[in-house]
DNA sequence: ATCCTGCTTATGGATATCCGCAATTTTTGT
DNA sequence: ACAAAAATTGCGGATATCCATAAGCAGGAT
């Protein structure tokens, strides 16, 4: 099993009960941290003292306060800790049920597990451990289907665009001129118009008003 | 202090923080529970028993599962339980930040206390139900008063007829049929038409497209 | 160069939405 | 019960979107 975890959570409740998870699991170096930049500073440490920790399990968002903080949130704090230390396992634990969002931590930042703050996340997070610790990804399960739901399409940065721009509130006419100013390629109505049919047919999606729902449900925009 | 209290929190780990927390201002009787309906049969028990609880302390919102449950949130639980036990003392916990939501629970369901899931919800709490105990009501400071002016509108549950079947991909020209089926009254092209216009020009929004948006950020959809 | 192919743009008719006005129905006040 | 007020509905022209088709244009192969 990990011998040592860091645990990264803003909220000191939530914080207290991971403690109190991950102990039950008999690993028996546990550190904590309330803040980004914190986590940061304790891995640094920990290389130095030649006692690298083997787990980190971190929250996704965190509040800002009166503290300033370089690092912003989970993602970027798990980003400079891998680049310090590539060998250390992650786990997100977090509420965000977004399934474009959690794809992209797999995908985009290499995490090791997700867990969903819900019902069962106790036992979850011990899965989710236990999983981590054998060398295998795991992902809670509400949220698989959802992810390949995702995967069946894959977003382009210029379908995000145009998307973004219609749940902005721009209208489909005024887009090529928004294209136009930030010199990105088909730009043409005809372009934008044959773009989005071709989205909802992938999709099978009615309405623009329907594909606007469907990314904001997957967290694209 | 309060000799027993109830907990009601859907997640594990949040339960078992709270459980924790409650633990350290020395109360002996402690009770948790993940379903709103437990919570109220709990209550119902401990009169039965003559052994009222004498504080609650409940989550706002809970998801939905296998298990029917006939109250569905926190409001409504604790509005039950107040009915048969009208001496209980009620303490919210909850991560919603809107201070329209909260002032109504002081308003509208005479709660005694609000705590914000937050940094330092740990602190908050305990002061929380420090300051209850001794007869007063107690409100999270940091809940931020920037609400927008957009989000101050009260949306009908017509408006939201209307705005999710849009997000559904259904056709403005087909909605009458449904609300026909569903006998909801202004159900005329010309009626949906005028109230989406209404709503568009209260939110200052352009298009269906960015009023679906809206509202899957606001979470009325 | 020429042809082919795939991508982008242009065009126009069909359809849907927007929006103001007027007719009709429902609600309200007395 | 009756008139006034408000809400709902119907209508029509302007505008926007949808969609199929055709024209333009660039890059690659022969």
């Amino acid at each position: 099993m990990f011998k040592k975890v860091l645990i990264a959570e803003d909220h000191e409740m939530q914080n207290l009960s991971v403690q109190k998870t991950v102990q039950d699991l008999n690993i028996l170096i546990i550190e904590h941290v309330h803040y980004c930049d914190d986590a940061v500073e304790k891995v640094k440490k920990s290389i130095r003292d030649n006692t690298p920790f083997d787990l980190l399990i971190t929250d996704l968002y965190y509040d800002t306060d009166h503290r300033a903080q370089k690092l912003k949130d989970g993602r970027e704090m798990a980003s400079a800790i891998r680049t310090l230390l590539p060998s250390i396992k992650v786990i997100f634990f977090s509420a965000e049920q977004k399934s474009g969002i959690i794809d992209s931590l797999f995908k985009d930042y290499q995490i090791n597990g997700y867990v969903r703050k819900a019902r069962n996340d106790g036992k979850e997070l011990k899965k989710a451990i236990n999983t981590v610790f054998s060398g295998r990804n795991y992902l809670t399960l509400d949220i698989q289907q959802d992810v390949k739901k995702l995967n069946s399409y894959e977003f382009s940065s210029y379908d995000i665009t145009l998307v973004s721009l219609l749940s902005k509130g721009v209208m489909q006419k005024n887009i090529p001129t928004f294209l136009l100013n930030n010199d990105i390629k088909p730009n043409s109505i005809s372009s934008i118009e044959k773009r989005l049919n071709f989205l909802r047919d992938q999709l099978q999606i009615n309405s623009n008003e329907q594909l606007v729902a469907f990314c904001k449900d997957l967290g694209v925009i």
